[in-house]
Formats: structure tokens, sequence, C-alpha cells
DNA sequence: CCCAAAATCAGTAATAATTACTATTTTTAT
DNA sequence: ATAAAAATAGTAATTATTACTGATTTTGGG
């Protein structure tokens, strides 16, 4: 074992595991903070890397330039509301055998894949603003 | 019809659709000066959203930090090459109908989606240095 | 318990990608 | 030709993240 005990580390892995949201880096160091109030932000950005280099949580790229952090590392899907910008869990079957299913062709080695959706959160679904326009990087079988 | 033709657009555009590499803003930038030397790196960052957003061109965004572009619009997938950082096409059949094929669970309504792969490029595959490691966020249907 | 090496930290500076601002220039419809 | 709208070049600002440094913490022996 290469890395060493610190409270700093595990104070942001448990308040990780108390969130739903996928929160980012400045949103766990605000938080972090009122328990722990000399830590500093590079430490949250330097835990929050180890701990996914570690596979203990994981980190999510969702194309909205900014890394959300989540405490379940479960096999799950995401999907960010293009009207307020959350991150929520979706549960969806077969997408995980998808390198399977489809017939990729690729001249080189594939070792694996991201999947992430775009759509109005439940909270959003009940307003009534208007939408956010989607990247066009989706697919269109919605 | 509510902007107006510009010489510089047209360059960016005629210039992405020479490449098939994904290139960045930067990349564009420093070949579009090559023949239009007083363009800007704003207006380069400018024309590629509004491209995007016309739908003209597609935004890659592909977990790397860094928005890709490509003058390719029809239905076709992505592969960063997770020892160079190089991005590379993939066809892939069925994929395109993800959501119709999945069972989704989801407490919202779901627009789209976006799938992206990691592996190791041809180029990369003839050399044998050690890999870059992969995000924890992929399938592990490989 | 004490100590030293390694890891980690806090605080700050630096970097990288992107967006915002502003005065000037270009486009285009009349 | 002309004037309004759009776009531009150049620069400044912002945002997210990483790097650096000297001090502190952790931990496995003696």
């Amino acid at each position: 074992m290469t890395h060493k005990y610190s409270r700093q580390r595990q104070v942001i892995k448990d308040f990780l595991a108390t969130r739903k949201d996928h929160p980012t880096a400045d949103v766990v160091y605000a938080n972090v903070r009122q328990e722990y109030p000399s830590i500093s932000l590079g430490t949250v950005y330097r835990n929050l890397s180890l701990l996914s280099d570690l596979g203990e949580i994981r980190r999510l790229r969702l194309g909205d330039g900014v890394d959300h952090y989540d405490a379940d590392t479960s096999e799950h899907y995401h999907v960010v509301c293009t009207k307020c910008g959350s991150v929520s869990d979706a549960q969806a079957d077969g997408l995980g055998r998808i390198m399977e299913n489809a017939d990729i062709r690729y001249d080189g080695e594939i070792q694996g894949c991201v999947t992430y959706f775009y759509g109005i959160c439940a909270k959003c679904c009940q307003g009534r603003e208007s939408y956010r326009s989607a990247p066009h990087d989706f697919h269109t079988g919605c």
C-alpha cells in the first residue's frame, strides 16, 4: 500500500456518500469545510482524483465542462438536465453489454465506453420554463 | 435568418471539413491562421459554437476536458485513445436505437444520449508503450 | 514511546480552456 | 449609397484544475 490514511480524505469520502446529486469539487469543498474548516481546495481535488483512481468513487465527465463525483460505484447511468444542469441517476438494463451487442467496426482496440443521457429532470418537468438546447452530440433514438 | 455571412466562419468550416482528426479550437486556430492570419482565437471559438448550434458541425465532449469538433454530422462514434489522446471514428450499428432497446427507468424525460469509446488507436497498437489509465466511468463489457 | 521516512497538507501560484467586453469593420437589405 | 445588425480583432476576465512549497501528519520499526 503506497498511501497513508488521512482524515481529510475520509471526511471527503464520507461526505460524498451522503449525497445523491453527484457534486462537483467546489461543492464538496464548500460542504466539507463546514466540518473541517481548515481543509484546502487543492486537498479536495487531489483526494477526489485519488479516490477515483483507486476506484473507491466514480468521476463523471458528462460534457458540461465540470467533473462530478459519485460515491456509488455500482453500474448505473446518469442524466444531465438540459434545463437546470442537475445530474440524476437512471437505471438501464442491457447497456452494460453494449459492446457485445453492437457491431463496432474500429481499426484498433476498444477498451470500454461511456454513455450518459440528456433530458429533463423530474423537478424541471413540473415547471414550465423553456428548455436549454441539447448538444448536437446525441442519439436521436428517443 | 438571423446571422450574416462571414468569411472567417466559412474558412473555419472549410478547414474542419478537410480534417478527420476532430481538432480542438486551438488547433483550428493555429491552422486557419495560416490562410487567414488576422483571425482571432475568440472568433474561432464563437464560430465553432455557432456552427455547432446550427447543426452544421458537431461538438464532441469526450471527457478529456477539451471540446473537439467534427465536420461530419452523420451518425458515427468516437474512440479516444487512452495512450495518445487522439480521437478517431468508429462505426457501430444498433447504437442509435439504444434508448428503444435498453430498459431505462428514469423519473423524468430523457431526450437523448451520448456514447463514446476508449481504447487504443491503430497507430498506438503498433507501438509498445504502457497504456494511460482509463477512467472509472466506463462499461466493462469489452 | 520515539523517530525518521514517506505521505499528505494548507496556502498560493500557475495553467488551460473558454467566455465576455468593446470599439471597429463587414455584411446586407433597402 | 446608407444605415442597422452582425461579426470581428484584440484584450481582459472567468472557471476549473493542477503544480509548487514548506510545514504537518501518519506509520512502521527500534
